[in-house]
RNA sequence: UGGGGUGUGGCCAAGUGGACUAAGGCAGCGGACUUUGAAUCCGCCAUUCGGAGGUUCGAAUCCUCCCACCCCAGCCA
């Protein structure tokens, strides 16, 4: 059942365990469970991916189910920008898209049930009291002096508590387990607390949430779900999971953990990309350098790129480090299929061709992608006496492989002609402003009928036909590997995250660009119009990932 | 120091006692090709599986001990 190109992993074993053994009746059904209280990144979507990606596989299923049980934290605007991610990543929940808060009067009637059968009690200890109460990793816990009220009573005081009678804080409800476990979870854990807070989905209707460890796998049991995956530090509750479902003698669903997702160069905990949007380090959530699915989508990262990457990195318990060229090499190898290309020159440098007449203005019909022989489609680009070509691919004192423009040499101009620099014009200050070149009339469209060969070849854009464009070129959030080395990741931000490019000059084609395209700009990288910042007659380009580069590495070296 | 986990090349990750003198990918390094120094193609890149013992004809896979790292003491999820 699974594909050729997802390797085995764990999870996969279990579910094929489970098959053969028609533990679930043949059945697979997942749920990707978000708290809606941020916004989505890379790391979930690792999840996502997973989750509906097993279930794809299987012939399984897969629920949306938002984790909503602290409406202190939660808000209907993250609910909607997760349901957008999540589609815009590509994957379909049908009509299954659940609440733990669908749940809450199911969740209430069992907790009664667990009153009624001695399992839970209404505790009258402070916050703090049930901390000291608890005791630590290595002492044991001691009973609260309210664990052996009577039934009556704590169906009385619950009752109450539901009621609205008491406030915030005053009491909550605990499973009645054993204080002196040595697994935490199982030293009463609270089950209901108080809180007069209004919920997104159910208003004002509860003053009693569940917490996680109630809500979350009675929810499991209720849809059905078969493997429950979910990230390691879950790892603890497990036993808690299986407790509950257990005393309640229903369905019950296996668990299964994970070790979620880190990248260099990046964090990835909701607090810290809080602070990031917060404290004005980026612009948003959706600031092409974040992380989030809204930051990656901006910067022109594509579903399928990201849906690659989470096959590459697979899936183990092992807490890991996935170096971002991983994620880097999935963008690329998308657009490189799909981008069309067009020619930009980032940071312009004049050239006049002295030979070509000073009207003289010839159109050149070049592939818009080259790198797919079964795909002819064109686009015409203007050629003129005056062009601009990239001041990187100009050097005055060149080395012997330096196969670009220099005094006496010769490049192709891409899809035009052959030039040969002859001048170099500099200012007071000896700098390179302009270069006198001559061209080869004979090489038209970029081969010479003599057959000489030339072994650089460089983009360029007309002068006189060229579109200015701003353009953001994106470098690591980060200046360590790990943001946390040192003094932590504020400390470590990179001051050149973003470069702005206010003038660069693009081929007249792209001037039709809408919010959201993309391309490669040749021998550059590729590039996605700004959904946000461009207008028409303004185009802002981003940066999506640049075209690796043996040259600047082959510098780099020496 | 209690409990739960994890340790395979620079990174991710297969592998569940015999065809493992350990897949695959990323990165790296050579070379071919090239109207993108891109892409593509070819080749190289762990005698070794955290360490030490042991069981076995045979161990990354089983046993013992040790080491390292991660998680748990929210009325967060």
């Amino acid at each position: 059942m699974t594909t050729d190109s997802t390797t085995s992993n764990f999870i996969r074993s279990i579910i094929d365990e489970d098959l053969k053994n028609n533990t679930y009746g043949g059945r697979v059904h997942t749920r990707f469970p978000p708290e809606p209280n941020g916004y989505l990144h890379i790391g979930h979507a690792k999840s996502i991916c997973l989750n509906f990606g097993l279930a794809e596989d299987y012939g399984g299923k897969t629920n949306l189910r938002f984790d909503d049980t602290n409406p202190v934290k939660e808000e209907q605007e993250y609910i909607d920008a997760i349901i957008e991610d999540i589609r815009w990543l590509g994957f379909d929940w049908e009509d299954r898209l659940f609440y733990a808060s669908d749940y809450f009067e199911q969740l209430y009637e069992w907790a009664v049930k667990l009153i009624k059968d001695g399992k839970a009690y209404v505790d009258d200890l402070s916050a703090e009291e049930i901390r000291e109460y608890r005791g630590t990793l290595t002492r044991p816990g001691k009973n609260s002096p309210y664990r052996d009220r009577s039934a009556a009573e704590n169906l009385d005081l619950f009752a109450r508590m539901k009621a609205g009678e008491f406030p915030d804080g005053s009491r909550v409800l605990r499973a009645k387990i054993d204080m002196s476990s040595p697994i935490i979870n199982f030293r009463d854990p609270v089950l209901y607390r108080i809180l007069h807070e209004t919920h997104p989905r159910t208003g004002n209707e509860w003053c009693i949430y569940p917490m996680y460890d109630w809500a979350h796998g009675q929810s499991d049991s209720i849809e059905g779900i078969t493997h429950s995956i979910c990230t390691l530090e879950f790892e603890n509750h497990r036993p808690l999971y299986e407790w509950l479902l257990e005393q309640l003698g229903v369905y019950k669903p296996k668990q299964i953990e994970f070790a979620r997702l880190n990248l260099t160069y990046t964090v990835m905990s909701k607090r810290k990309l809080l602070k990031l949007v917060k404290e004005g380090y980026v612009s948003g959530w959706d600031d092409p350098r974040m992380p989030t699915i809204r930051g990656l989508r901006r910067r022109g990262y594509t579903p399928a790129a990201m849906r690659k990457f989470a096959d590459m990195i697979g899936v183990a318990k092992a807490n890991s480090v996935v170096d971002l060229e991983m994620l880097e090499y999935a963008i690329r190898e998308d657009l490189n299929a799909s981008a069309p290309r067009a020619m930009g020159v980032l940071r312009p440098l004049k050239i006049t061709v002295s030979n070509y007449p000073e009207e003289m203005v010839e159109e050149f019909e070049v592939p818009t992608h080259p790198q797919d022989k079964s795909n002819t489609e064109t686009r015409v680009v203007p050629f003129s006496r005056e062009i601009y070509v990239e001041q990187s691919d100009f050097m005055e004192d060149a080395p012997r492989k330096f196969f670009r423009l220099s005094p006496g040499r010769e490049v192709r101009l891409l899809g035009a002609y052959y030039v040969t620099c002859t001048d170099v014009v500099k200012d007071e200050d000896d700098n390179v402003t302009e270069l006198i070149c001559t061209y080869d009339p004979e090489s038209r469209g970029g081969q010479s009928p003599d057959g000489r060969k030339v072994r650089g070849t460089i983009h360029w854009v007309s002068a006189r036909h060229a579109v200015q464009a701003e353009i953001r070129l994106y470098n690591h959030l980060f200046t360590k590997k790990n943001p946390e080395e040192g003094g932590g990741f504020i400390q470590n931000l990179n001051p050149n995250s973003l470069e702005i490019i206010e003038n660069a000059m693009l081929e007249p084609s792209l001037a039709e660009a809408k919010p959201g395209d993309q391309f490669q700009f040749m021998r550059q990288g590729y590039f996605a119009v700004d959904s946000v910042d461009s207008k028409p007659g303004k185009p802002v380009f981003n940066r999506t990932v640049s075209l690796r580069d043996s040259w600047k590495k082959q510098q780099g070296k020496k």
